[in-house]
DNA sequence: GCGTCGGTCTTCGTATACATTCCCGCGATG
DNA sequence: CATCGCGGGAATGTATACGAAGACCGACGC
């Protein structure tokens, strides 16, 4: 791998974690210090970022973290509410058992009461359900617009109100068993409602954390 | 304007104008020595513009100017139809003369038949009447993955079969109509429509030029 | 004719330099 | 005491050079 795609992701993986908060300058030369690396592939990975919403660049001041107001958390919903339906339908037109079995596992770990309760992990889970839907698509355009979405909306969630609520995971397996039966109305539908439920309970408690 | 972004929106204006065709690879030097700019500035635009899809990288062969094949159109008009409408629907829930005023300007000049029937043209007046609707929005999520999606598609009408269906033309009355009349029902179902004769057309006559 | 080898080209990353610009603090001044 | 302005430091934006690694192409040998 590139290195400038490990720099990618490893911002990536600081901000979503919360490492770097909203606001925070990204100065070249010492996030290049801190990975290791020369100045070139952070810029590079900067760009990436950017283009992904994870950060803006102010003239001659660079990179910030990016911050999410109440307003472009709405805007964003707004977009998956178009998206994570079309998603679902899709999918659900498609079959591909090894990728229906994959979401189920996670299901099952998210919901195993053994596991440890890290609701980063949790995060991370429900960020790897929805990709693994869109992905199920086989639209690689959707793919492509579709992830960044998903983690942004993951930290959309981290910044304001973790998912907590257990009816959010019980509406994947609705979801999923509409898309392995192969169901695009139902899929949608659930898809749908899943969205205004994540939507809901973002607005439930703000600030939260 | 930064060197980058004047970089990259210049190679953009090559890949939509064909100028740089599918396939033709980007090396660095050549296009640094071309634009009369070091080699970073170059690379850094060719990061935005693989995120954006105009560009596609190989591994340690660099940057190639992206492909579209039938399969990549399909999946483009598939994300379109569900996020052209909802721009419309958007867009009329809003009320913004100023920017009404102006995709009316867009349109009398692309019917205007007294001016040059340029396609080339034509295709950047479509583009821009498609983005203004984005734009009227104000959701600047929509905005920064539509107008990418708009040029994409753009680019894919030119490689495949120029607007020359003045039908295309005829619906963005309607279009606007409905959008300055706050009607996002009828906006949603006009972009819907339009979006269909599109990739309909785009169907029609592969290969054209 | 076919496969292998080697050279060349290009990317990728590193290192370094320098001008411009922005920011912040400090001091001068009213 | 507050405010304004200036200066220094810091960071970006750009340029340039270099080495390593991989890919491509052609020549050469079998």
């Amino acid at each position: 791998m590139r290195l400038r795609e490990v720099v990618a992701a490893e911002l990536r993986r600081l901000i979503l974690a919360g490492r770097l908060v909203p606001g925070e300058r990204l100065v070249e030369d010492r996030l290049a210090e801190l990975l290791g690396v020369s100045r070139n592939p952070v810029r590079e990975a900067i760009r990436v970022l950017e283009a992904e919403g994870f950060v803006e660049t102010a003239a001659r001041r660079g990179a910030l973290v990016a911050t999410l107001d109440e307003d472009q958390a709405d805007d964003i919903f707004e977009v998956r509410l178009a998206l994570e339906p079309l998603g679902a339908r899709l999918a659900a037109r498609r079959e591909n058992p090894a990728l229906v079995a994959r979401m189920k596992e996670v299901l099952s770990e998210a919901q195993d009461p053994t596991a440890d309760r890290d609701l980063d992990h949790l995060a991370d889970l429900h960020s790897d359900l929805h990709s693994l839907v869109f992905e199920m698509t086989g639209n690689a355009y959707l793919v492509a617009i579709a992830i960044p979405m998903v983690k942004r909306g993951q930290w959309l969630l981290r910044q304001r109100s973790p998912l907590r609520d257990p009816r959010a995971w019980e509406q994947h397996h609705g979801l999923i068993a509409a898309i392995e039966a192969g169901d695009p109305e139902l899929a949608e539908a659930e898809a749908r409602r899943h969205v205004l439920t994540m939507r809901h309970e973002s607005r439930q408690e703000p600030g939260a954390r």
